[in-house]
DNA sequence: GCTATTTAATTCGTATCCCGTCAAAAATAT
DNA sequence: ATATTTTTGACGGGATACGAATTAAATAGC
């Protein structure tokens, strides 16, 4: 119980930014007694900071000033990373979610043996977090963001074009492999909770956000909490049944997934060398602009299947808003005005209107950003969780 | 605090139908002191009883016998209602969900006015009531299950196959003209929750139900709660996307629904009078068993669409069981074997295993009960809810 | 410059609630 | 009848939250 409270001061502290006691109480509902006794114990544990001076209401204001209350940036470090196929990228985080460094690694990961790539993740975070003027001790969580199906729980990874094997338990790998604890999730997860501490879904606790990246990835946040499946799993768009085809089921992925739109290039060109740089989407535009007809249909076809699927999730979640995400909205207009018609075409009427869509072109530290986020949201509830009884003396 | 701790013995007690103060302290994991002290409460209150008899443990038990502990039947009376375009069936349930009276009335309501239907469901509940020996007033709340698009808070129906118009503020109708307060839900919600209390998913607290009637519904149980879209909204499956076609959208209730399945029968026809009475389905299944083509390759192309949506609803949701239910399921064979099959196709590999599939032929009975059951459920929370201060004397 | 006013934060006392321990009650076995 | 076993109820301790009163720190007015 003191634990929920708890947790709700200090998440509210973190919205504001910056508070006093007074709007705490005012925000939570909870008396200004129990708040003065939850805030003096967040002091004590050195979870915040007050800070005298900055009481922002009308520059007139009579009465003692309030004391702003913020999260101490020093209470915790982490470190959240986005793995992706052809790159990596890392952040490390102070308590606030504030990055102190950031480091992107272009290279190619996919369907390497796992050591490999456990290897160059754990190089990753080590450069990043010195980067950060830290040393690996001072870390206190872990966050890996994957495309694919991950059981959050387990930190069991189900398939990701990551891994040329499925089943991995890759959490239990990394916090061996780094002494610190490693968490596991979906990159789609990462970046919902990115967006909804600093994007565009602040001022939201339900929301649905769709990442059209290599893999298309869901999240859903319901009551400020992300839903997941049964055993803490994450969702992919891209296994979505659109239809049955010759060569059997097609999937969404087929269609709108990034090898789909951007074909199979010849190796060596320099389509392929941009593509293996993660430039592929923005080298598909200029060539859009150049009216490549290959590459327009391909992305017409990826826009109606997205805008399909998009009214589906919007038929089953009703959110009141859906943020779309990811490397594909560099394709420009073909992309999205096909995205647009096919939504505004498949959303049934009588849900018109319940929802809006926001498209977000984030950058890769975004997402890592994000998974410093997952990191630190188990952080804000678990350590502290308890009440510490009064140490004697 | 007590709150929660009060529903959640009352919970225990619902579920186990007969349980002694040490089992509920063992579920509940709250100390036996306190459970005394809440089923104290709860007496007093005369929400449950004591049976002093009844101790079903060995035969040859030692020491004191327990007091087993029950629901009090008539702490309170609710109605609960299905509300279909041909039928609308009626039950009064007493506080356990357990049915008092039934009533089914066979009649068309679809394309009717608004009052003639609120005149008819008014009808039926008063008749329902009397045939429970009670009079209305005695009756604490009633639940309107009804197909279609609902938004649960406010009683608000944004579509529904019902209504000629789109948007009728019907809980607020109907609750004016009764005298009652009057909940309206989602049919499939309703059904979710009688299969919760009563049905396949008594084990289960998450779990994904699709009802395949004259329109297509979702019921989403998460955490023990129905998973409700903003603002309380139901889904409507029927409304899925599933591609473009000559002439627009192509939606999964034009394949499966249930007008697309049996077609358009000349009327006066015996088909259609069978389709008039509700006896749609069972008549397609003779017609069927006699290799009716056209109707073989209807229930063929409705399985294969819903295996398919059947599919990606798992895909998103991933519930360790799903539970199918609805008239649909009575057409057999060529219904039940291509959905099987299209889901078993469509299911993507990697969450393969994790939902089971669970057909069920529920009554028309008991969806009226599950939206007793909706009813219910709010009482248990609210009337009690806030601990009652001792009497002066 | 002093006092009154205003607003913020803390302290104190009270009520609630949960739990652990212990005693009473109710049955059976000897 | 007595001992044993099991369940239930009662009392005190600890934690928490809230309301009222108190203290704190600033401004406004004279």
């Amino acid at each position: 119980m003191r634990a929920i409270n708890r947790f709700n001061v200090l998440d509210t502290i973190r919205r504001a930014g910056s508070i006093a006691r007074v709007e705490i109480s005012e925000r939570t509902q909870l008396s200004t007694t129990t708040v003065s006794a939850i805030t003096a114990s967040l002091l004590d544990d050195g979870l915040i900071l007050a800070r005298t001076e900055g009481d922002l209401r009308e520059a007139a204001a009579r009465g003692r000033p309030r004391v702003m209350l913020e999260l101490n940036p020093d209470a915790a470090r982490v470190v959240g990373a986005k793995i992706a196929a052809n790159r990596m990228v890392f952040v490390v985080a102070d308590f606030r979610g504030e990055v102190l460094s950031t480091l992107t690694l272009a290279l190619r990961v996919d369907r390497q043996p796992i050591n490999v790539i456990t290897d160059l993740i754990e190089d990753g975070v080590r450069r990043c977090v010195v980067d950060a003027d830290l040393a690996l001790d001072e870390i206190d969580s872990v966050c890996l963001g994957l495309p694919g199906v991950i059981e959050h729980r387990t930190g069991h990874v189900r398939s990701s074009p990551i891994f040329r094997e499925n089943g991995v338990d890759f959490a239990k790998d990394m916090s061996e492999r780094l002494g610190v604890t490693t968490i596991v999730e979906s990159d789609a997860h990462a970046i919902t909770l990115a967006h909804h501490w600093f994007g565009k879904a602040k001022d939201l606790d339900d929301m649905v956000l769709v990442s059209l990246e290599q893999t298309l990835g869901l999240g859903v946040l319901h009551g400020g909490q992300l839903f997941r499946g049964a055993g803490g799993l994450s969702h992919n768009l891209g296994d979505l049944a659109l239809g049955i085809g010759p060569q059997g089921m097609i999937r969404l992925a087929s269609l709108a997934g990034e090898s789909a739109i951007l074909g199979d290039q010849p190796n060596g060109g320099r389509f392929a060398e941009a593509i293996r740089l993660g430039r592929g989407m923005a080298h598909a535009k200029t060539l859009i602009a150049a009216e490549d007809n290959t590459l327009i249909s391909a992305a017409i076809r990826a826009g109606e299947a997205c805008g399909m699927a998009l009214a589906n999730i919007v038929t089953l979640f009703a959110p009141p808003r859906v943020i779309l995400v990811g490397s594909s909205l560099a394709l420009g207009q073909p992309f999205l005005d096909s995205l647009r018609d096919a939504y505004s075409l498949a959303i049934p009427p009588s849900i018109k209107g319940v929802t809006e869509l926001v498209f977000d072109q984030s950058t890769d530290e975004t997402w890592a950003q994000g998974a410093a986020v997952v990191a630190l949201r188990e952080l804000y509830e678990s350590p502290w969780g308890t009440t510490g009884p009064a140490p004697a003396l």
